[in-house]
DNA sequence: CCGCTCATGTAACTGGTTACATGATTTA
DNA sequence: TAAATCATGTAACCAGTTACATGAGCGG
């Protein structure tokens, strides 16, 4: 009976939002650059409604003006599933490698023209800079005094895109530099 | 009907390991390090027989000694196919961001003490520091010499995994340092 | 009053997973 | 001769997706 990763995010978010509804926690999945859960409708609400007929959570009715809602906050089962998630230790195998699209595309490279995978990484790097002062500007709207542990979270995703556009950089430059099997004088 | 993820890093495979049998991409999922699909046989073989249905594959049935299998290679619609999917720039959200499961546990840590972070922290950093070797061994496995793609993949897990340790480091740092609400002579 | 956001849900699908089943060949 | 590896496949399942459907309240 153990949650899955999107239950268990939820739980999470929960813990930091409550009380709030499924709504709510649709919208922090979709709107959050750094979750990877649609957040769709089709997920969240039979999601919810498990979690609570489970006992990780509690829900009543409520309204926010004249509009009805139903607010969700954490049992206290939920609420030790959630550090229990958060205690127990990852695999090695998750912990030690992050899966990155690029480098999937970069395995091969070799199937194309010089010229075109100098065009993706150039592209792949282009786009990554554009999200450079998105990721910085999300360090600055976490402020270690608020909650600290959303800016370790700010700057995990900054370092990374980082890391990332160094080694893009790294690349572009050797491909641009000439081959060793070019003849000199061409 | 656009290939999933899964078969495109198969039509990827078999175009740098032709003529080769299911058995032996299913495998190569399964060791490689920086794969994130299981290679199940459930996955590869419907997959590679609907593939060749579809077109992108042909195979024939051949035998290692006295051993049958069945070999597959790219047909040229595939190797078309291979080349539009590495062409076709990836959409900004999926290049400016990599999903670590570090940072999401890192998101929810406030709902712990002090002391089990920074447990989660330095088990991480253990656990990193361990594969670190490994995916060094990994760059010099595949040195530019010989398909210099391959090396760059390796370079960017490399690179990575360095950006998250020292991401970690300085989250250890912070957590250890005592806070600014810890009282003076405490 | 029109369009947007808030709010809740269902149905069909998809792209994988695990577990099961089988059998030949090689190696210790 | 037992265990591991090569090799091919099926069946049941699962988590999450898209698309659809509905309706209330709010702002311009």
């Amino acid at each position: 009976m153990a949650l899955s990763d999107l239950e268990q995010a939820v739980l999470g978010l929960v813990y930091q939002h409550a009380p709030c509804t499924a709504y709510a926690i649709r919208t922090l999945c979709a709107k959050s650059r750094t979750a990877r859960f649609s957040g769709s409708a089709g997920s969240i609400y039979p999601l919810m409604l498990r979690l609570e007929q489970r006992g990780y959570l509690r829900s009543k009715p409520a309204r926010q003006g004249r509009r009805r809602r139903r607010d969700y906050g954490l049992t206290r089962k939920g609420s030790v599933a959630l550090r229990r998630w958060l205690t127990l230790p990852l695999p090695a195998a998750d912990v030690s490698l992050v899966y990155d699209p690029l480098r999937t595309r970069m395995l091969f490279q070799r199937a194309l023209p010089r010229a075109s995978t100098l065009a993706f990484v150039l592209d792949a790097l282009t786009k990554l800079r554009a999200a450079w002062p998105l990721l910085e500007q999300d360090c600055r709207d976490h402020p270690r005094s608020q909650n600290e542990f959303l800016h370790y979270a700010a700057r995990n995703a900054l370092l990374l895109a980082q890391a990332r556009i160094a080694w893009l950089e790294e690349v572009a430059a050797a491909i641009e530099r000439p081959t060793r099997r070019r003849r000199r004088g061409k």
